[in-house]
RNA sequence: GUGGUUGUAGCUCAGUUGGUUAGAGCGCUGGAUUGUGGUUCCAGAGGUCGCGGGUUCAAAUCCCGUCUUCCACCCCA
């Protein structure tokens, strides 16, 4: 059998994982340093869970898995004989894998209502599935690492995201763009153009104006059915300068248009003194799909690399509902490893420090040298540094070839001149530099070099 | 899900209008060099040509299907 991996999966092999960990690292470090706490919910759900909560387009990409034992017995024949296959996975599945953390985290909040403390701030860093087209910097599974707190309407939480993503994304060396729009605005525009009705369409086709410009997003709002006269007033609101006084003055007459802008100049007035370092902006064309944002919604792109966006969050006002719980107000951000760890790679930024972690290479050049080293091997773990010794003593070439290929940082040497006069060879592999040096004095350089 | 694209050695890729035994570079193994890797030289190993079917005297090459890759759309992290 020829070995493969089903599509838009990947290994990660010891390098890959050493990165994608000191990503986890740097963002888990922020989020506990925010005050938010650790869950893990399973990588199943049942279907019920999760199914009508992405909208339509978010149910086709959900992973179903098929029932235990004779599922055909109880499947649904009518449905299969209509080929109706939605009637039909009813009956044969009734559990799906998890398509991000934010509808899980819901329904932990809910089962678990009477143990928490609200508001709760909690943290996941887990994968999730969606069975979606591959492409670059798009998988089947990828991790998500998610921020939500739950309970409070507070809009301080929605700057200290900013805060969050700012420290995340500045620690991790990569420039960004934050935007930050309000599902409210995106309500008052379309009331002011006088459809609102229609402003999901509105939304849909908006988001792609950097991408399309203005024809293209005026063809895309006929085929809405919205009227020429809408198009023409989103026209001339859209044109000129995009900046919130500008949209505040226009959306004046809209209640929902004046509270977005009100609760987005909250934000900034928080933010006032903040210092960010990455940039920050209001961009009435954001328009974040997942239905249930009620409020702010944020979205982080990369200025030097074209993957997509990199986090994606927002405020909902009742995520809870759906499982019975009302007017519970979140508000939560997802940060996507996967094309994080994309972006860093292209531009080659992870710190060298990440990947090496097997310190030091013994080399033993005959039996009783190989026997030696094996002690050897032992006080040098117990110093917690990290070795390993080759497994059989002999050739020199071979030994250094592999020592090499591993990219260990150290090697130490051990023939029978060094086992007597308890003093090793040690070479440090990327200056070529060697040294005579005792144990004690190979743990001080072990320590201080690198 | 729609349209396109890709697949030949471990990796990157050649391979003519279909025609003997499918090539190169890098990497790998051994040697030159029995206390020194990344340089050089020599030798060697390594291939169901993604998979399945079809056309043909003959298929890596043409046709169909399928899987995979990447791209655009949809949507999204």
């Amino acid at each position: 059998m020829k070995p493969s991996l089903p599509k838009g999966t990947r290994d990660y092999s010891p390098k890959e994982v050493y990165r994608q960990n000191y990503i986890f690292a740097t963002i888990r470090q922020v989020f506990e340093k925010f005050g938010y706490q650790p869950i893990e919910t399973p990588a199943m759900e049942n279907l019920e869970t999760l199914l009508g909560k992405y909208g339509d387009e978010g149910d086709k990409l959900l992973f179903k898995v098929l029932n235990n034992g004779d599922y055909l017995a109880k499947a649904d024949l009518e449905a299969l004989q209509e080929k109706d296959s939605n009637r039909l996975v009813k009956s044969i599945s009734k559990r799906g894998l998890r398509y991000d953390l934010t509808v899980p985290f819901a329904r932990y909040v809910v089962m678990h209502q009477h143990e928490l403390s609200f508001p709760f701030k909690r943290y996941q860093i887990q994968p999730v599935w969606r069975a979606d087209r591959p492409q670059k910097g798009r998988y089947q599974e990828f991790y998500q690492c998610d921020a939500d707190v739950i309970g409070s309407d507070s809009l301080i939480y929605e700057a200290e995201y900013v805060l969050m993503i700012d420290e995340v994304f500045t620690k991790l060396g990569i420039d960004v763009e934050i935007k930050l729009n309000h599902r409210q605005v995106l309500a008052g525009i379309a009331e002011t153009a006088g459809i609102a009705d229609k402003m999901v369409p509105m939304t849909v086709a908006i988001d792609k104006l950097d991408k399309i410009g203005w024809t293209g997003v005026a063809s895309e709002l006929r085929k809405a059915d919205i009227e020429a006269a809408s198009i023409d007033r989103l026209q001339s609101l859209y044109s000129g300068q995009h900046g919130l006084d500008h949209i505040s003055e226009a959306l004046d007459q809209s209640d929902d248009g004046r509270k977005g802008v009100e609760e987005l100049k909250r934000v900034f007035d928080y933010l006032e003194s903040a210092n960010l370092k990455q940039e920050l902006k209001f961009d009435p064309t954001l328009a974040r799909g997942l239905s249930y944002y009620t409020g702010c919604i944020f979205e982080v792109k990369s200025k030097e690399v074209s993957i997509g966006s990199i986090l994606g969050g927002g405020r909902y006002a009742n995520l809870t509902g759906a499982f019975g719980m009302p007017d519970m107000s979140g508000v939560g951000i997802s940060f996507g490893v996967a094309r994080i760890f994309d972006v860093l790679q292209e531009l080659d930024r992870f710190p060298g420090s990440v990947d090496h972690p097997i310190k030091v290479l013994l080399i033993a050049l005959d039996e009783d040298c190989h026997r030696y080293a094996f002690d050897l091997l032992h006080d040098l773990r117990s110093q917690e540094i990290p070795a390993h010794l080759y497994p059989e003593p002999g050739k020199l070439k071979k030994q250094m070839k592999y020592a090499d290929a591993t990219e260990v940082p150290f090697v130490i040497l051990i023939g029978s001149d060094e086992m007597k006069r308890k003093s090793y060879t040690v070479k440090h592999m990327k200056s070529g530099e060697q040294w005579d040096l005792s144990f004690e004095a190979i743990i001080e350089k072990l320590g201080e070099l690198r």
